[in-house]
DNA sequence: CCTATAGCCTGACGGC
DNA sequence: TGCCGTCAGGCTATAG
């Protein structure tokens, strides 16, 4: 679940009720989900600090702190965060637990444990770090920065636009919404794209970014044409209503509608 | 520069 | 019902 979308949500969450609070206490529960961070790095950084205002890059969310540290998540396929006002509070599989000392828990929960818990110095040092791309919903993102970026990408567009080098935020699920919504097929190789479909691409990727957003990145509440919830066996495009047709591209499963989206 | 593969970890689902 | 293989919205390391 978490892509750009999901992970704006969780920012906005997070921001709602854990921004300003002193931390008071925290239980790690996964260490092994520690990355550059330590334990005991963790311990001596968060109690007695608080959150200031979280921002998101890409599928990170990068909490600054009052020491001027940040606090940085990654919620892997299967993390979420949840507040609880009772610091008793609980999820199946919470990986970390967050006290704050006006009472209220945070808890992180990634059932498989392919997030990651860390910390960085400033955002610049660990984009730097981490390689990531620029963030297509960043304002200062435009046309001209999103063709600069796939620029020389010789693979599928599917696979160029997942690579978190290229563009940091889009995963499986929402480069296959764009790719639908732009009318492209996923294997086309980047760099038999045009400028005019690298255009429709754009529009189509800040589109479908900002409307799943606004849907509170759930996928019952987007919009009727979209094909997000129908990528499963026997699902069917819903402007043409052809059956999806699903295949491996760069090792993902991709769906993608057999009549809209031809190669052109 | 790119693809394919395996691995990390755990649960859900389908087939028999 | 139970067992087993396969797959899952992430990313990395490796080999070719």
């Amino acid at each position: 679940m978490p892509e750009l979308p999901d992970v704006e949500v969780f920012t906005r969450y997070f921001n709602e009720n854990s921004k300003g609070r002193k931390i008071n206490d925290l239980q790690i529960k996964a260490p092994e989900m520690l990355k550059n961070a330590s334990s005991r790095e963790l311990r001596s950084e968060l109690p007695g600090r608080e959150f200031m205002s979280a921002k998101r890059h890409g599928k990170y969310l990068i909490a600054p702190l009052s020491s001027g540290n940040c606090f940085i998540l990654h919620f892997g396929m299967t993390g979420f965060i949840r507040y609880f006002e009772d610091p008793d509070g609980h999820t199946p599989y919470e990986k970390l637990k967050i006290t704050f000392e006006s009472n209220g828990c945070l808890v992180f929960d990634c059932r498989r444990k392919l997030g990651e818990i860390g910390l960085a110095g400033n955002i610049e040092a660990f984009m730097r770090q981490k390689r990531l791309g620029p963030d297509p919903l960043a304002q200062n993102f435009g046309i001209s920065d999103f063709a600069a970026a796939l620029g020389g990408k010789r693979g599928a567009i599917k696979s160029t636009l997942m690579n978190q080098e290229v563009l940091a935020g889009i995963g499986n699920i929402y480069s296959d919404e764009i790719l639908f919504q732009a009318g492209i097929n996923p294997e086309i190789k980047t760099s038999d794209l045009d400028r005019s479909d690298l255009e429709t691409i754009y529009n189509a990727m800040i589109d479908v970014l900002n409307t799943a957003i606004s849907c509170n990145a759930d996928s019952d509440s987007l919009p009727d044409g979209y094909i997000l919830t129908r990528r499963k066996k026997g699902g069917t495009c819903p402007k043409c209503g052809e059956e999806l047709l699903k295949r491996k591209v760069s090792g993902r499963g991709a769906f993608a509608c057999p009549r809209c989206q031809k190669i052109m």
